[in-house]
DNA sequence: AGCACGCCGACT
DNA sequence: GTCGGCGTGCTC
């Protein structure tokens, strides 16, 4: 008799299955984690399917299933999400389903835990530390080998030394486990009008059960937090698991803290910075529904959950969520999914939604809360422009007067005053200084960038590029053209000339040499250590500063013009949080932006503090580009170590796109980064309908087109939020 | 993604 | 004469 054979989808750059016999004795179904020879090596994969009639030219190359792990199957929920989320991404299955088995190769072996209690005589010699050991296991309990320490204040010898003397003896203990049950009453929030509405919206969501979406609406400081814990505590109390998702995980301390303050435990963590021993741990915790809530990065995602009851997305908006590199997914938009192909609730939280998410909540498609009040009564910073065709700064300087003016009094006045400017590098931009006038691209949405080398000006989305008119085209000043660019480090110099007493910090993220730094030196900014902080968007995220009450953004047009889509959208969001940093404590907040387009309605929404304003003119303007959401988008780089054999391929490739009269297929030209790392990168850009099958037209197309040969890679990103 | 098999430079 | 560089191609 023929023996059984099953379909593996194993973890490596496959897009297939591949057959295996399954002998009898493992009794496999779909979903087990089996151990299976591949090549020359092992690998732990999953039976994905039954294959009732093999192919009969597979019949001499099958090998047989080693081993069954004993862990839970994957369940169909989690199987079907590895398939959709290949299928979308354009990625091959076995990638997908490798980062839902990223649990290390430590499974099965906890290390032993050492506990001691008392057990015979006193010591012969007492000492103190001696003696405040006794006293704490004079009760009889077992209690772990470094607690016993920890708790006495004595170092790990001293137990070590009462244990020779048999005054104390070891017994194996039981590990700890990743996470302790929190108790979903221990201290419920005390909440007003629009908490509470919101808190029992959400618990009402989850007792009717099933799939859906909630935008979690709120300004900072609003408490957003804390109603979305309510909706935890009723999944735990259902006794189902919840995820909730974080953009940086490392940098979040206090937020387990906060959770642990409410929930007397604190929860999962889920990161890359886990040791493989706790990643093991942690997943197999999750696996075995030991643990029922998960704080993680967006790999969290793709943990094989036993019973997940909930997915909150906090800080929804945030750019963090894109995975930019394997897989390219946005943990955002395959929470929603998982949570669809799951039937349970999704919570997105975010004081600035992208516009997706804002999109979404105005066609009814998610539910949205809004907690439109901040919650200790501080109000929101004031916000002005400088504007500066007026009000320019000296030459080849970058502050204005007034800004400079107004960080002279915060001084004086003992206060802090952050300068932000989100550039590292030098990004120039052309300019008429007499009218302000920018150079845009005639088919993209985006503006022209300066190549001095080149001598053209160049749109970095379609690849059009211009030589260097001689006059402006709108005004026909001649010789006003002028590139504009400073980067932090040549704004300190600035500040130090303006302000020489002033203590000045420079925060970046290529100047941070690790988190552990970061944390020291923006402790430094809060205990007022400094009295001068420029930072780019590193200084955005929700810090607090009590003594700062004046920020100024020193190129709030920054970020608008960059040639991407969502550059309105990112610069708002970032603006801002960025300006919200002013004024938390006490005294009022002020920001200043400095721009050239105070009419720009990122800026007039910023000082307005009119969000719905920019929403409102963010979306026609994407409705009439036809932009994400309206259209859709996919990003092809080829990228090789020689121009030349690359730009040839990536030629050949464009011309193989299947024709079509909806989708445009523009460039290649050269990516923002056009030399990374020794390799030079071209992109393709592909626009569509909204409605279309973007991913099956990338699939055809790139089945038909002549395969990247050699050192030349192909990276395909839909729906990409950076072209950075 | 691994890992082996492949063909050209400095060594026991 | 061998050891080893990492380019290309396969893994049921």
């Amino acid at each position: 008799m023929a023996r059984r054979v099953v379909d593996v989808l194993v973890p490596v750059a496959l897009d297939r299955t591949y057959s295996y016999r399954a002998p009898d004795e493992l009794k496999l179904a779909p979903g087990d984690i089996v151990c299976v020879p591949l090549g020359a090596r092992e690998a732990t994969a999953v039976v994905w399917a039954e294959n009732p009639k093999p192919d009969r030219r597979l019949d001499n190359r099958l090998k047989d299933i080693e081993d069954k792990l004993a862990l839970p199957p994957l369940k169909p929920e989690l199987r079907h999400f590895v398939d959709w989320v290949a299928n979308y991404t354009v990625a091959s299955r076995g990638m997908v389903l490798r980062m839902c088995l990223r649990m290390g190769e430590h499974l099965g072996s906890p290390r032993a835990r050492i506990g001691v209690r008392l057990a015979g005589a006193r010591p012969q010699r007492m000492t103190a530390a001696r003696e405040r050991v006794l006293a704490l296991l004079a009760d009889g309990m077992v209690r772990g080998k470094s607690e016993a320490a920890r708790e006495t204040a004595v170092s790990a010898g001293v137990i070590e030394g009462l244990i020779d003397e048999g005054t104390l003896e070891t017994v194996v203990l039981p590990p700890e486990p990743i996470a302790h049950q929190p108790d979903p009453d221990l201290a419920p929030a005390d909440f007003t009008g629009d908490q509470s509405f919101a808190a029992a919206a959400l618990k009402a969501t989850l007792a009717q059960g099933g799939y859906s979406v909630t935008l979690l609406d709120g300004v900072t400081g609003s408490g957003k937090t804390e109603v979305y814990f309510e909706a935890v505590a009723d999944t735990i109390r259902r006794g189902r698991q919840s995820l909730i998702l974080m953009p940086e995980i490392a940098l979040t301390a206090q937020f387990l803290d906060r959770f642990a303050a409410r929930f007397g435990e604190r929860p999962a963590e889920w990161h890359s910075e886990l040791t493989p021993r706790r990643r093991a741990r942690a997943w197999s915790a999750v696996a075995q529904g030991e643990v029922s809530v998960v704080v993680g990065a967006r790999s969290a995602l793709f943990l094989p959950y036993a019973d997940l009851g909930l997915i909150v997305v906090d800080e929804e908006h945030d750019q963090a969520y894109k995975q930019e590199d394997g897989v390219r997914y946005h943990a955002r938009d395959m929470a929603v999914v998982r949570g669809h192909i799951a039937h349970i609730p999704v919570v997105l939280a975010s004081a600035t939604p992208s516009l997706e998410t804002e999109v979404n909540a105005r066609r009814g498609r998610y539910r949205r809360l809004a907690l439109p009040e901040r919650f200790g009564g501080q109000s929101m910073p004031s916000v002005e422009a400088i504007d500066l065709r007026r009000e320019r700064p000296p030459p080849g300087r970058f502050i204005a007067p007034p800004l400079a003016g107004a960080v002279k009094t915060a001084l004086e006045r003992g206060e802090q005053a952050l300068f932000f400017l989100n550039r590292r590098g030098y990004a120039p931009l052309t300019l008429c200084r007499a009218c302000g006038f920018r150079f845009s691209c005639p088919n993209c949405d985006a503006w022209l960038v300066d190549h001095r080398f080149r001598r053209e000006l160049v749109c970095h989305h379609c690849g059009f590029a211009v030589p260097h008119p001689p006059a402006c085209p709108q005004c026909q000043a001649q010789n006003s053209f002028v590139a504009v660019g400073p980067g932090v480090e040549r704004l300190e110099e600035e500040v130090r000339e303006l302000f020489p007493q002033a203590r000045v910090l420079v925060l970046s993220s290529d100047l941070v040499a690790t988190v552990e730094r970061l944390r020291e030196e923006l402790d430094d900014i809060a205990q007022g250590r400094f009295d001068i902080v420029i930072g780019t968007q590193l200084v955005a995220k929700g810090h607090h500063f009590p003594k700062l009450n004046l920020v100024g953004v020193v190129d709030a047009d920054l970020g608008l013009n960059n040639g991407d889509p969502r550059a309105a959208e990112r610069t708002f969001q970032l603006l801002h949080q960025v300006v919200g940093r002013a004024g938390r404590d006490a005294g009022i907040g002020f920001g200043l932006l400095q721009t050239h387009q105070p009419e720009h309605p990122v800026i007039r929404a910023l000082i307005a503090q009119d969000r719905e304003a920019f929403y409102d003119a963010e979306i026609e303007a994407r409705e009439r580009a036809h932009y994400p959401p309206f259209g859709r988008l996919a990003s092809l780089v080829v990228s090789g170590p020689d121009k030349h054999d690359t730009q040839s391929y990536a030629r050949l490739l464009a011309r193989a796109a299947p024709p079509r009269d909806d989708v445009r297929v523009l460039g290649p030209a050269d990516a923002p980064r056009s030399l990374v790392r020794g390799r030079h990168r071209l992109r393709l850009l592909v626009k569509s309908p909204r409605t279309f099958d973007l991913s099956a037209y990338l699939r055809d197309w790139l089945a038909a087109a002549p395969k990247a040969k050699g050192s030349i890679k192909l990276g395909i990103d839909v729906d990409p939020q950076s072209f950075l």
